[in-house]
DNA sequence: AAAAAAACCGAGTGTTTTCCTCGGAATAAT
DNA sequence: ATTATTCCGAGGAAAACACTCGGTTTTTTT
């Protein structure tokens, strides 16, 4: 989330080469190079080889959210992985699933009230 | 949870024995008994030794919410551990952490939002 | 008094997840 | 050519998670 911060607020200057977000958020860029596979997968953003290149958001900032950030790179956004839809063996298993699947959406509804563009507008408001 | 739905649900019945528990939600008593002793130490139970004994919720059951519970057992409830309030050397890093405050919260607030009465209610709807 | 049922307790274990490294290949600008 | 960069597959160390094991103490029942 701290890169895509970091791409979201050079959003209007090009390309941002993974070395400069390896230095500013004191990432290996080895790492942040295994990050931003899942989200160039995930279609958030585009990566430039080469010299003078690097990443840029495939959509604009305000459009992408944190939530969609962390399903890339975390996958889906859940508690608890029972799939047992409907056909559960314990009632008491799926009562609880209830009140999961409820904290589950609240993150959800969260992260996806917050854009990259509002990160981007924290950051700078906090340096 | 889904042990501690269990013994709200046994509330006026007395003592609920793990050896109960662990048939009910299929979990083994050993891994129960660990779970139980973290619920004890934060006065959610008490346990009564013995034949005829075993565990009572120490409130009623209207009064725990779950997320008592899950902090009796995991913590508390936070995304991420990074205790540099305020004095945060990277302002990204801060304001990445402004939103995962937003989502703890939101989390909590669900979480306490459900006692382990309104769980067994649930579960006696569901059996 | 003996036996059984249950909570208590400390230590250990296998698996998975998390976070991260390594070495290289392809591509583009200088 | 050289340099800067993404792309890619394969590991690897450490922590978290989900348990097990072997025993002790307490209480009730027989």
């Amino acid at each position: 989330m701290r890169a895509m911060t970091v791409v979201a607020m050079h959003e209007e200057k090009g390309p941002v080469p993974l070395r400069l977000v390896a230095e500013m958020e004191a990432i290996s860029e080895q790492y942040l190079e295994q990050i931003f596979m899942g989200l160039r997968r995930a279609n958030l953003v585009t990566g430039q080889r080469g010299a003078k290149g690097g990443y840029t958001l495939a959509r604009p900032a305000a459009t992408i959210t944190a939530g969609d950030v962390v399903r890339a790179v975390e996958g889906p956004i859940k508690l608890v992985d029972c799939d047992h839809n409907g056909g559960c063996l314990r009632a008491h298993v799926c009562a609880t699933r209830e009140l999961w699947d409820k904290v589950s959406q609240s993150m959800s509804q969260v992260m996806d009230g917050a854009t990259l563009h509002d990160l981007a507008t924290w950051a700078r408001a906090k340096s």
